[in-house]
DNA sequence: GAGTTTGAAACT
DNA sequence: CAGTTTCAAACTC
């Protein structure tokens, strides 16, 4: 796997301020998103840079083995839907928020623009793009938005996403 | 910019 | 696996 050049980083506007982690754990949302940390930051003691190339693989092989998803996007497509609703996209391991009611950019469902679903542990929430609906998932691959007479977002949060093989959500993802 | 709040990541 | 700690982003002032 490349880390991206710093200069992509700009791009995006992302940048870190890590003290304590040399900006080589997922803390850096540089070294998280695959990005060398670049001008912009003002990280101390970094070593995520093109400089120390060993040191950043080293501690990417380490915690992929940990999980093998972490350098992975967190917002994915499911697969199945609707067949107007094709591409509903999700948070992978969903949040758990407890106190900021899924409306600030501390959830990371709602700083991704998508709803929360049954794998979010979140409580009380008021995600606007999509709440949790009591954790129920019922609605089945091919049913249509119409036939379920549910509003898009109500029909989003219970969808039942499934692999292509029909397997098990849960090991499909890796969870 | 400093201080607080928050929840993911890391650790035990 | 669950509980706790650590950490830096998000937020507030
Ligand atoms: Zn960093
Ligand atoms: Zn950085
Ligand atoms: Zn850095
Ligand atoms: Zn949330
Ligand atoms: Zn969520
Ligand atoms: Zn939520």
């Amino acid at each position: 796997m490349d880390t991206k050049r710093n200069d992509d980083n700009d791009d995006v506007h992302r940048r870190c301020k890590c003290k304590k982690t040399k900006c080589l754990k997922l803390y850096c949302d540089c070294f998280s998103a695959g990005f060398y940390c670049y001008e912009a930051c003002s990280c101390k003691e970094c070593f995520n840079l093109r400089d120390y190339e060993d040191e950043v693989q080293e501690s990417r092989e380490c915690i992929e083995e940990r999980n093998p998803l972490a350098f992975s996007p967190k917002i994915h497509s499911l697969e199945g839907g609707d067949k107007l609703m094709p591409n509903v996209q999700k948070h992978r391991k969903g949040c758990i928020c407890k106190k900021s009611m899924c409306m600030h950019r501390y959830c990371e469902c709602y700083k991704g623009k998508v709803g929360c679903w049954s794998n979010c542990r979140c409580e009380g929430c008021k995600n606007v793009h999509g709440m949790k609906g009591g954790g129920k998932c019922d609605i089945m691959i091919g049913t249509s938005i119409r036939e379920s007479g549910l509003d898009q977002n109500e029909f989003i949060n219970r969808f039942t996403p499934q692999d292509k093989n029909g397997g098990d959500l849960k090991s499909s993802m890796n969870l």
